[in-house]
DNA sequence: GCAAAAGTGTTGCTAATACACCCATGC
DNA sequence: GCATGGGTGTATTAGCAACACTTTTGC
């Protein structure tokens, strides 16, 4: 065997989480979390739908390839992005050995509807996925468990969201990713007191009821969560 | 340029953490966090330490690899194991283009005194780290800033200790790892409230002082804490 | 006995919850 | 008016920090 070709190969995938309405029914419906996938057309796993990526490139980060890629499938512009986890489990792709460095990422809902979508490329429901290629299925998993823990102790609700959003608005974000309904008067109260947020003078109106205070995320704060890692350092 | 050679190469390093006293001083000190470093014997960083690790084998997974990697250089086995990140800075190695996964992991003090020292590899206070090789400055960072976090919402501070273990050993490794004193008597129920501990029939004695009861880790609940990723899937 | 740490009890504060209530708008 | 969600107030509860206190050992 050759040795150059043992070499484990590194390829760069994403996991892409947006809010969305099921189109197919008519009746008004909570939204729900959706990610669009990529159907693969050779094989291994010929037919089957995969996380957007692709091989990492020599000069490029990989944070980087992370955007690149699921932009070059999608289209889509992701307003959060973080680094996942590196799976390389030896035999987690036939014939070949890959270790892949898997990101997750949001995007708005309004961006989400401008992603290209067609043959190849489709939105399914996280929590209805049919089998996936390699260890796919795993990965959504675990980045849907990490999605749902960090939006209970950070603040990143929002970026499902545009850049002014309602408290409803963004509850609701909070209750479809932890599958709960949370009190209104609560969740007001909790995201007053965090910081994370600043009234700005505009208002949402729509609906036969009193029009809403928009919001804006505070961007002065969020240095926080990831300690020593800027967002930049993949 | 070689295509062959521009493809990124794949390592696999490792943070060991373990509580040790300074052997310097003379008067009886709290622990502090150490870690074991490698002296590199080749450019670049010839001379500077650096974390033990080492290229990824073809048919090796990414943790069997931290394992053999950090066991081949200090001996050690370490009780806790987990992946921390993958850097891949497209310079962060000078002349050749390396993803580090990285790990990070914990060993009891007794095992971390069987360690082979000598002149390439030395246990080192990780608040006093000197200058290290490549960006291993910040990974130690971002491990301690992990080891902190997680220290704090879960139940790992027992890997740092033997089979069984006094409350107040217990408590001192919070204290270390968390940097500040904490109450015995709320510690105690925090710990019993949480189910972590089995109490054994043995006590420790020593000291002046009513001996202490020998708790023992509760491994049936673990599972919780890494979500779908159970501790092998690397 | 006495020092020191093991272990228990009590109190008060803070934060989260549950829920009652008023406000402003569209129809 | 009246239905609907926006927004406010308040009582209850759970958890946690602070600290006084009792117990049991070594010397």
């Amino acid at each position: 065997m050759d040795v150059e070709d043992d070499r484990p190969e590194i390829a760069v995938s994403t996991v892409i989480f947006a809010l969305r309405t099921n189109e197919r029914t008519s009746t008004p419906q909570p939204p729900t979390i959706w990610l669009p996938l990529v159907c693969r057309v050779r094989d291994p796993y010929d037919g089957s739908w995969a996380l957007p990526g692709g091989p990492l490139r020599a000069r490029e980060g990989l944070a980087d390839a992370a955007r690149r890629t699921l932009h070059e499938t999608t289209g889509l512009t992701p307003k959060y992005l973080e680094q996942l986890y590196a799976f390389g489990d030896v035999d987690r792709s036939p014939g070949r050995r890959v270790v892949s460095i898997v990101y997750w990422a949001m995007v708005e809902s309004e961006e989400a509807q401008r992603a290209k979508v067609g043959q190849n490329v489709r939105w399914l429901s996280a929590d209805r996925l049919p089998r996936l290629a390699f260890d796919h299925n795993l990965i959504v998993s675990y980045a849907l468990w990490r999605l749902r823990n960090k939006v209970e102790h950070s603040r990143i609700a929002h970026a499902f969201l545009g850049e002014t959003f309602t408290l409803r608005e963004l509850r609701e974000v909070h209750e479809v990713v932890r599958q709960k309904g949370l009190d209104p008067a609560n969740f007001r109260r909790q995201m007053e007191a965090s910081d994370a947020l600043v009234p700005t003078d505009g208002t949402r109106t729509g609906g036969r009821h009193r029009p809403a205070r928009l919001y804006r995320y505070n961007h002065a704060i969020e240095l926080v969560d990831s300690g020593p890692l800027s967002t930049s350092s993949g």
